[in-house]
RNA sequence: GCGGGUGUAGCUCAGUUGGUUAGAGCGCCAGAUUGUGAUUCUGGAUGCCGCCGGUUCAAAUCCGGUCACUCGCCCCA
C-alpha cells in the first residue's frame, strides 16, 4: 500500500497555512512592485553544473542537501536549493545585460535535503529580490529598505532586528581571510572538529561557531574591519548613511559573513529570538563576482531571500487577508435545482461569490450556508419562483425578506457595504 | 549525518502497580424541527493504541528494532 504521507519535510499548504502565504505574497509583490520591481519565474530545477558552479562544491548545500537526479535523457539536473544561480542563469540566457540594471522579484518553493526542524524543511518557500547591474551602494540601500519595508507591512519588524556587515571588497577580504587561517592555525589543537574542518573550507564560518572552546578563540581573533581598505570602508559607510537617512535601524555585526569567494561588500540578515534554532528571516548580500564566475560578463548583483515558512509564523492573526463570504443559494426541492443554478450563476456573473447548498431539508442546506461562513442565504422554492424572488436570509442578524430575482446582485451588493 | 523527546478517534489529549468490552472534550452524523442556520436537548459512529518482533497466562502499558513527528547540533530562509 502506499504510504498515505508526504515525502519527508514537506508539508501541504491549506487553510490557515494558505491564508497566510497570500497574505505575504500579496503585501511582497505590492511592495517589490513599488520599488519598480518586475516578476520573474524561473524553473524549478537547473542543471546541476549550475548550482554546482555558483553555490560551490564545498558547500553544504552543494555536498549534502541537493535534490539531483538523471531525466530521462540522462542530462543531470537538480531541483533549485536557491534563488540567485537560477536568476542570473536567467540573465545571461535572455542576453539581459543590454537592458541591466535589471530589478527582480520572485517566489516559489526551494528543496534541500535536510533533517527537518523547527522552521526547516525539505521544500519550503522563499521571496527573493534581485538588483543586477547596479555596483553603487545605492542598490544596497534599496533592496535592504524593500525588505524593511516588507517586514513592517506585515507586522513584524518590531520583532526583528536588522544585521549588517561588510566582507569588504575582494582585496580586503582576501587579507583577512589569510589574517583568519593564520590565527586559527595557531590554535589548530583547541578548535572544535567543526571549526578544524572549516579552517580550510572555510574559514570565515569559524566565527559564528557556538562551541564554547571556539568562542574564547574567537574573541581574540583579527577583526574583519581591521582590513577594511579605503575603498571598503566608503562603500560601507554610503551604504550605513543611507539605512540612516531612511530611519532604518541596524546593529553592526562583524561575525555575520558569507562562506563564498563572489561575495563582497555588504552581507545583512533580519533576524527573530522567535522562531527557536532558525532566527533568520530574512538574508541577502551583494555577489558581485557571481556572473563572472558562472562564466558571463561581470555583473554586479545584490539581492536577498526570505523564508515564508517562518515569516507566516510570525505574522499575526489580524493582518490575515480575508475572502469575501459567500452567499448560498439553497433551492428547495429537487424541482428548483435548474433555476436555483441559474440565479447562483447570474450572481457569480456579477461577481459575487456564491456557494450551493447541494442536498438535504431546508435545515440541512441552511446548516450548509452558516458553516461556509455565509452572510446570505437564498432560500429559492416552488413558491418564490412563482413569483420571481428570492427568500434572503441575513445569516447573522436572522432577518429575512423577499427579494426580486432581478434586484438579487444589487440587493446584496448594499447590503455587503 | 549526530543527539534528546513524543507516537492512543478527524483534532487536542486522558488511560493507575501489565488485567479481560480503550475513554473525555471538540468536531462529524442523525433526530427533536419534512420551508429556516448559528444557541439548546437527545442519540450515534469514531480506533491495526504508528509498524514489526520479544517478554508474559495476559501488553496501549515492559523490552528491542523500525518508521514518522518534534526539539537541538551541523547548516541554512
Amino acid at each position: 500500500m502506499a504510504r498515505l504521507q508526504p515525502v519527508r519535510g514537506t508539508h501541504d499548504v491549506l487553510g490557515d497555512k494558505a491564508i497566510r502565504f497570500r497574505t505575504i505574497y500579496e503585501k511582497f509583490k505590492s511592495v517589490a512592485e513599488r520599488y519598480s520591481h518586475q516578476e520573474i519565474d524561473t524553473p524549478i530545477f537547473e542543471f546541476t553544473e549550475t548550482f554546482k558552479r555558483t553555490l560551490g562544491d564545498t558547500s553544504d548545500v552543494v555536498t549534502k542537501e541537493m535534490y539531483t537526479f538523471e531525466d530521462r535523457g540522462g542530462e543531470q539536473v537538480t531541483l533549485r536549493p536557491e534563488y540567485t544561480a537560477g536568476i542570473a542563469r536567467a540573465f545571461m540566457s535572455n542576453g539581459l545585460q543590454q537592458s541591466a540594471p535589471c530589478k527582480f522579484y520572485s517566489f516559489g518553493p526551494m528543496f534541500r535535503y535536510e533533517r527537518p526542524q523547527k522552521g526547516r524543511m525539505r521544500q519550503f518557500h522563499q521571496m527573493d529580490v534581485e538588483i543586477l547591474g547596479v555596483p553603487e551602494p545605492q542598490a544596497d540601500i534599496e533592496v535592504i529598505a524593500l525588505g524593511s519595508d516588507l517586514l513592517d507591512e506585515l507586522g513584524i519588524g518590531k520583532h526583528i532586528k536588522l544585521e549588517l556587515n561588510s566582507l569588504g571588497d575582494p582585496g580586503s577580504r582576501a587579507d583577512y581571510r589569510d589574517a583568519l587561517v593564520k590565527y586559527f592555525t595557531g590554535f589548530k589543537s583547541a578548535l572544535s572538529e567543526d571549526s578544524l574542518q572549516r579552517l580550510d573550507k572555510n574559514p570565515l564560518r569559524i566565527l559564528d561557531s557556538k562551541d564554547e572552546g571556539d568562542r574564547a578563540l574567537i574573541e581574540n581573533a583579527p577583526r574583519i574591519f581591521e582590513f577594511y581598505n579605503e575603498a571598503t570602508k566608503n562603500f560601507f559607510d554610503e551604504v550605513k548613511s543611507g539605512l540612516e537617512a531612511l530611519s532604518i535601524n541596524y546593529v553592526i555585526n562583524d561575525r555575520l559573513v558569507r562562506g563564498l569567494d563572489y561575495y563582497c561588500h555588504t552581507a545583512f540578515e533580519f533576524t527573530t529570538d522567535q522562531l527557536g534554532a532558525q532566527g533568520t528571516v530574512m538574508a541577502g548580500g551583494r555577489y558581485d563576482g557571481l556572473m563572472e564566475m558562472m562564466g558571463g560578463p561581470p555583473t554586479a548583483g545584490i539581492g536577498w531571500a526570505a523564508g515564508m515558512e517562518r515569516i507566516a509564523e510570525l505574522i499575526s492573526e489580524e493582518i490575515l487577508l480575508n475572502s469575501d463570504r459567500p452567499v448560498v443559494v439553497a433551492p428547495v426541492g429537487n424541482s428548483t435545482q435548474v433555476v436555483a443554478m441559474k440565479i447562483a450563476h447570474d450572481l457569480r456573473l456579477d461577481g459575487i461569490v456564491v456557494d450551493m447548498a447541494y442536498r438535504g431539508n431546508v435545515a440541512k442546506r441552511m446548516k450548509r450556508a452558516n458553516k461556509q461562513n455565509a452572510a446570505f442565504a437564498i432560500l429559492i422554492g416552488d413558491d418564490e419562483i412563482a413569483r420571481s424572488v428570492g427568500m434572503v436570509k441575513n445569516l447573522d442578524l436572522g432577518t429575512q425578506e423577499e427579494v426580486s430575482l432581478s434586484n438579487l446582485s444589487q440587493y446584496i451588493r448594499e447590503a455587503q457595504k
